[in-house]
DNA sequence: GCGGGATGCTGATCCAAATCAGCCCGGGGG
DNA sequence: CCCCCGGGCTGATTTGGATCAGCATCCCGC
């Protein structure tokens, strides 16, 4: 592991993430960078991917920050999850012919074109790569039941708290925060589309969370003034996030 | 197709929801009725599969309705979906090693075991069926998503609308709905837990779609008086349900 | 036949969050 | 230079749904 050309293979979001979970053998961090050949660009306004979108082509986010949102007829969205580098995105399209809905750049994008040939051919090549890559797809599964859960039973505030810690925790595994706070480009209005909440009540919460000595969210940076005490608000449980490694091979 | 012994394989639920999508040859309708060797039942309080359980394994729904859940710290629940004849269930704990959530039945319940090593055996050596299951699964997540729009985005009153409309759907795969409506063993208890609403709130729900003349749902029996009025009501696009089939293989 | 536990139903009240309306600030373009 | 526009922020008001309380019914065990 000493091995400088093998330290730079590491050096994707993607390989960091999966290697906190099955440890990767040089062969498989090589797939990993294969997988970042095409790579491409997207700029804020554009789609990656839409509704009804017959390619099936999925993405690895290099950098950047997208999201994946449904339209409702009325002109609200709901947005589904956030897409951090080192995530999958579209994954299922892939495998299937149309996507349900729309993922678009919050920020610049880079990301990599992976074809459902790319994808079967690891697979079949490197089986303990295609073990992380469901456990990876199935973590984002989880976090979406998480998500449904915050919709359905938690607060305003509990929600906003649990949310700020997920993503702490999955931007930790990037290398992109720690236990102080990260660095977020999100807008109060697709905190709001997230949360299932309106704007200006997030503004609200936000306060909230910051008069009590929780967290701090100005200027796109978030900080935990009192990490401990916001777990214990969100009443914050990452057992879904950190389940146990695939079992397969 | 008509040879009797294939069609009396065709005539499990898990068969015939598949057949809807794959056209299953006589080999995979043998698969399928190999996934039901060891047929097991369920009791109304018991557990199927809860939070943490380490054993791999999952099961087919051969008759009756279950649920899974998430129970949050304070006794609240939020029920992310409803198994009905012919659903896997913890089809993700079988690839993982622990269940992030519960699953119980809601009426007596007959399921078959299914071990990660029968799902193994199906995949390498009947491609079509496993292309089937995978097809099954990805229409699973896209119920949730779903699911979570309606807890994001929708009133109280399209919830149910849009809740029911999803029940028809996936009960016509398997026989047991038509357009009129549909046997339905779900208290107005399950319903809250399902919806994010309180049980007097739903009471007061259906009470209101009732007087409006698009649904009535008593003594466990849900009608459609006017379906179309209903899809209008709830803006329900069955896009989500019926995309299209895998194209592997 | 009786008592008790589910479940369905309803009214009264309360509260969290939406909506409406408007302000300030900073940055980019004409 | 100024204007506009997106983002953050705030108060006033409204509203959807929760909560509390209580009633009726059915079913089941004894």
């Amino acid at each position: 592991m000493t091995d400088p050309a093998i330290l730079t293979l590491q050096d994707s979001p993607l390989a960091r993430k999966l290697s906190a979970f099955v440890r990767l053998a040089p062969a498989d961090l090589l797939a990993v960078s294969d997988l970042h050949r095409r790579r491409r660009k997207f700029a804020v306004g554009s789609e990656m991917i839409y509704q009804g979108q017959t390619d099936q082509v999925a993405f690895v986010l290099a950098s950047g920050w997208a999201c994946s949102y449904k339209i409702l007829p009325g002109g609200t969205r709901q947005i589904v999850d956030f897409q951090l580098p080192g995530d999958f995105l579209g994954l299922r399209s892939v495998l299937f012919r149309t996507s349900d809905h729309n993922v678009e750049p919050i920020t610049p994008v880079q990301a990599s074109e992976v074809t459902q040939r790319d994808l079967l051919s690891v697979f079949a090549s490197t089986p303990r790569l295609a073990a992380a890559v469901l456990w990876a797809a199935s973590r984002d599964e989880a976090m979406v039941v998480e998500h449904l859960v915050d919709l359905g039973r938690r607060s305003a505030a509990e929600r906003m708290a649990h949310f700020l810690l997920e993503l702490n925790a999955r931007l930790r595994l990037v290398g992109m925060a720690d236990r102080k706070g990260f660095a977020c480009p999100l807008s109060q209005y697709l905190l709001a589309d997230a949360l299932g909440l309106s704007a200006v009540h997030v503004n609200r919460v936000l306060r909230e969370l910051r008069e009590e000595g929780l967290v701090t969210f100005q200027k796109g940076q978030v900080t935990f003034d009192d990490y401990d005490g916001l777990v214990e608000a969100a009443s914050f449980d990452r057992a879904y996030l950190d389940h146990d490694g695939p079992l397969l091979i």
